[in-house]
DNA sequence: CAACAACTTTACGTTAACGTAAACTTCCCC
DNA sequence: GGGGAAGTTTACGTTAACGTAAAGTTGTTG
């Protein structure tokens, strides 16, 4: 009925692409928790995303505290008032952090169009010359 | 008329809020050559354009040799037809890359608004209670 | 049962991107 | 002319994010 719903760690390696060490790491660092059968790790479908919350933070080019915040800031904590209002405040910045990106990749987008469309007139240059 | 059109060291950390450091640096891993008078170092609005797409790199997670690459692109070498041809290469790499940010932050900003009416509902919960 | 594949721990090594400190020169100001 | 302020070189230190090697434990398969 369910499907398997746990991982070992060369399952999730695999299919991320990061070596064992790298998720064993991670685990050092306090972002992914796996339970143990006996002394091998087993992740859970929640582990899974974890996982891929933090790769993909490092494609944006967060460090890994910056995706532990971020982690953190998707799980609901037993939270008192002035730790939603800095919560508040931590998704405001990462929010303005996101949009400057949008912009840097949208300026780059275009050089790259830029440089492209330089790179034809060259070659172009060489068939007709 | 003209404007100074060149700049210090000095002015252009604060511009760009680093360190004298940092740049220096950057001349040490060959991103940036600026001129002398005397022992000093005089740097070109080109220089500084150069320091701009360093920058905008650096807050996509580019590494400076990631970012060294893209300058180069930009930069119309005497290229053969195999060169621009690699380039071309790169260019379609880069834009795959930039690509995948683009769903990457987007994905990540629904999280956020998401993470954001959870932390407006429990503030809103802690009022009527 | 031997061997191998996949797991484990421990621990030292490595690279990028600067930080930091020390010691020196230049220029300007009062 | 003494002292900042801003520049310089040289060089060792630091942090993040793993890589890599060694040595051991499980499971299963021919």
């Amino acid at each position: 009925m369910s499907k398997k719903q746990t991982y070992s760690i060369g399952e999730l390696a695999r299919e991320f692409d990061v070596t064992t060490r790298t998720i064993r790491f991670y685990e050092d660092q306090g972002l992914v928790t796996p339970q143990r059968r006996g002394q091998t790790r087993v992740y859970t479908p929640a582990d899974r995303v974890t996982l891929k919350l933090i790769l993909r933070g490092k494609r944006l080019g967060f460090s890994l505290a910056e995706s532990r915040e971020l982690i953190r800031m998707y799980q609901p904590q037993g939270d008192n008032r002035s730790q939603l209002l800095a919560l508040q405040g931590k998704i405001h910045q990462r929010r303005a952090q996101l949009e400057q990106q949008l912009r840097d990749i949208q300026v780059m987008q275009r050089e790259l169009d830029d440089a492209e469309q330089r790179c034809l007139d060259a070659l172009h240059d060489l068939e007709t010359q």
